[in-house]
DNA sequence: GAAGCTATTGTTAGCTT
DNA sequence: TAAGCTAACAATAGCTT
């Protein structure tokens, strides 16, 4: 039924219940993973390789650009190097952008484990409702670019945007 | 005292709660990382930035080494599995549906008080990120559908090969 | 703002099918 | 062999200090 005590932490010796236990770990470590990356805004990288030699990898950007950033990093004496390159849109300006992230990020995470059949038809439902949401994106901007004007009278009006007000009706 | 329900899988708005978060789920991460290499005799490196920009590592053996092993395996072949699966009765498209239609609903909303110029800048914005969004789903949605063998429905193949980062393939 | 507490959710070892 | 179940164990969000 349940496990009798404490997990005895050394190597398990059983060939086959050592592969189920990785199989089973593997999987949880990749989501801990991703939902640091996703919840805290972090940055990760994670490989693993199966006692077979199989490789598992996981990256919230990508396997390279986080280890050319950990080799300039940790690599010569370099200063402290806080920030970097990239431009996270931290103030939330358009958060809309983080969100679309977050699906993104998230459907490739969770659409990793099924099989091609069943990934194909979650993604077909995906692609159907990023393509609506567009048409009604384009929709939106061709009224508003009869209404602003037909040339391009460009305003300055500042491009900031506040937060998601009313976003925060979040789902379970 | 405790949590009120399960954890809403989106980034943590608050600084400082996001911080402490990470703190706490580094600290976790780190741990089953090392549990799954001892356990399962699995070589596992592990690297972590925190949105300041520090760096946190672990590896079984070593980056650099792993990273090396990691190239001869994934470079030629590309055959790579990416993170594992979620709660599977957790329907997934119904969860990026409800997270589209709150961006839908933000951003009309959001709109309706901007002047026409602005509201045509934003929407130009979200309609790139849309469409970038959804040039990253056909991609995925090909590689599904030839590695599925049979195309189950007349949906035409994408033209870009702008394939997302992580090529998820090999199952076995 | 770190450290400790605990109710609650989340993970999984051993089992069953 | 793989997939599913559930009791037991582990992680942790919100809180207190």
């Amino acid at each position: 039924m349940a496990r009798r005590g404490r997990v005895e932490l050394r190597r398990i010796e059983d060939r086959t219940n050592r592969q189920v236990c990785f199989s089973k770990r593997r999987s949880g470590l990749f989501k801990k993973a991703f939902e640091l990356s996703l919840l805290c805004d972090a940055d990760v990288a994670l490989l693993v390789f199966s006692p077979a030699g199989k490789l598992y990898e996981y990256s919230s950007s990508s396997i390279e650009a986080t280890y050319d950033r950990y080799q300039r990093f940790a690599g010569p004496g370099m200063n402290v190097n806080g920030g970097d390159a990239r431009n996270k849109n931290d103030g939330d300006p358009s958060n809309i952008q983080s969100r679309l992230e977050d699906i993104a990020s998230w459907s490739l995470q969770n659409n990793a484990d099924d099989s091609d059949a069943t990934k194909l038809e979650k993604l077909e439902k995906l692609e159907k409702l990023l393509t609506d949401a567009l048409r009604n994106t384009k929709s939106k901007k061709m009224l508003a670019q009869l209404n602003s004007g037909a040339s391009t009278s460009a305003s300055a009006c500042a491009q900031n945007s506040n937060g998601p007000r009313g976003l925060e009706g979040g789902r379970t």
